[in-house]
DNA sequence: ATTTCCATTTCGCTT
DNA sequence: AAGCGAAGTGGAAAT
């Protein structure tokens, strides 16, 4: 692995340093007062002031202030970058096609620059949320209830996908929809067009699943349930199950942390 | 402004640099290999690799891979970070209180270290979304067509907000809803909602805005709209006008880029 | 503090 | 390439 950084590099230096490090396909950061220009999906400008600049080998391109989580300028991935010197002064470009975009940085001064050719191929193992809650349920039916039978995931209906389709033990369908969160007013909404589909008559969903005659319940799974949607199902007879996304990894060496 | 760097710095002078630069609120540069842990909405592990560290002054923490615009693992604004040395490893710990959410760090090697004290209070001039869009049309009704008179923003129904209420010059009542991009299926279904609770008689929107035996037009305005969507529109007599968002900045100083 | 909705959303997945 | 939905969405404005 390749480390290259110079403090307080001139106009040259650190035209060929950037150039250097794009040539090579390294991650840059630049530590320097700049000026930005986007136009693209929307167009801004941001005068000049000290930011980190972040430039990745698959394109994408970032600029940070010193506040908040999302860079206040961007190029997405596979954006071309360059770097020139246009009237004695130092430039980064970022353009990308479909849609056009188009980022101007105009450099005033660079007090860091550090490129490292990296090569990350680790990938985050994440768990927690709404899919890991349906793969429970397929994987554990009885968490819903006593003879649940999953038959669908990802049941495609006019107004959308249903998260689960499947049987009780009496054969009565059921309509579940997931949220890794909250269940508020939107789910039991969503819900609700799935329900009145499966109820009109000229719908023939319940004759391609074979299952005619029988009741159709409505439930809403998530840990919790806000006070409005409550209300709601309660008026209307969907139910609700509590149940959290499990927050286990697959390849579970996770040890919990300590207590900050 | 006071900068700050190192190559290559030992564990204690790593903990040293970052102790200080987190004391005096700097923005924390690190280029590192490492291992990250993550416990709070969700819960995530990623095994060691190079990336990029960057600690803000106002709490944010991001850890960046060589790929994409959004970080593999962070914490928002307002997150308590500190150093510490265990067990003869580096670690970085970050910590976030409702909710509750704490991300650890466990650094194998530092390869550069930098932190520059920095304020930058520029902020980004943007235009062009929605709420440009909106502005256009209240300062312009025309552009609507001639003789619109735009009556409420942001008019509050069951279904939620619609962007602008108005009038023909026959008295019509228009319901617009605005995209800054384009116009899908989504949107199409979107307005339906609305005009359906306006066309249905027991429903008092009419008598509110004293509009009554009117005919209800919905307007969809975007710089574009999508095949699905025109096709859906056709069939139900909802309208399209196309405008674009005004690309414009209010101190508009803005020259032309010029192409790549 | 909570809710709601927009975003240059980004990102992953399916068609 | 386009469309769709989830996200540890983030962030701003309104309540």
């Amino acid at each position: 692995m390749k480390f290259k950084g110079k403090e307080d590099p001139n106009i040259d230096e650190s035209f060929d340093l950037i150039d250097e490090g794009l040539r090579k396909k390294a991650t840059i950061v630049i530590f320097a007062c700049c000026k930005v220009i986007y136009e693209g999906r929307a167009i801004s400008q941001l005068d000049f002031g000290e930011r980190i600049i972040l430039i990745k080998p698959d394109g994408s391109f970032l600029i940070h202030q010193d506040k908040k989580v999302d860079p206040v300028n961007w190029q997405p991935p596979k954006s071309r970058s360059r770097v020139l010197i246009r009237n004695e002064k130092l430039f980064l470009e970022s353009f990308r096609r479909t849609p056009r975009e188009h980022l101007e940085v105009e450099i005033r001064k660079i007090h860091f620059l550090n490129y490292a050719l990296i090569e990350d191929y680790q990938e985050l193992e994440i768990a927690g949320y709404e899919k890991d809650l349906g793969d429970l349920i397929i994987d554990k039916p009885h968490l819903i209830e006593e003879g649940f039978k999953p038959t669908n995931r990802e049941y495609s209906t006019e107004h959308g996908f249903i998260d689960i389709l499947g049987n009780d033990k009496e054969g009565n369908l059921m309509v579940l929809e997931l949220k890794s969160r909250k269940i508020g007013v939107n789910a039991v909404k969503q819900i609700r067009r799935y329900l009145s589909d499966f109820e009109d008559e000229k719908n023939s969903y319940l004759k391609d699943l074979g299952v005619e005659k029988k009741k159709i319940r409505g439930l809403l799974v998530a840990p919790k349930i806000d006070e409005d949607a409550k209300e709601m199902i309660e008026e209307e007879g969907i139910e609700f199950v509590s149940l959290e996304p499990p927050k286990e990894l697959k390849r579970d060496k996770l040890v919990t942390l300590d207590s900050f």
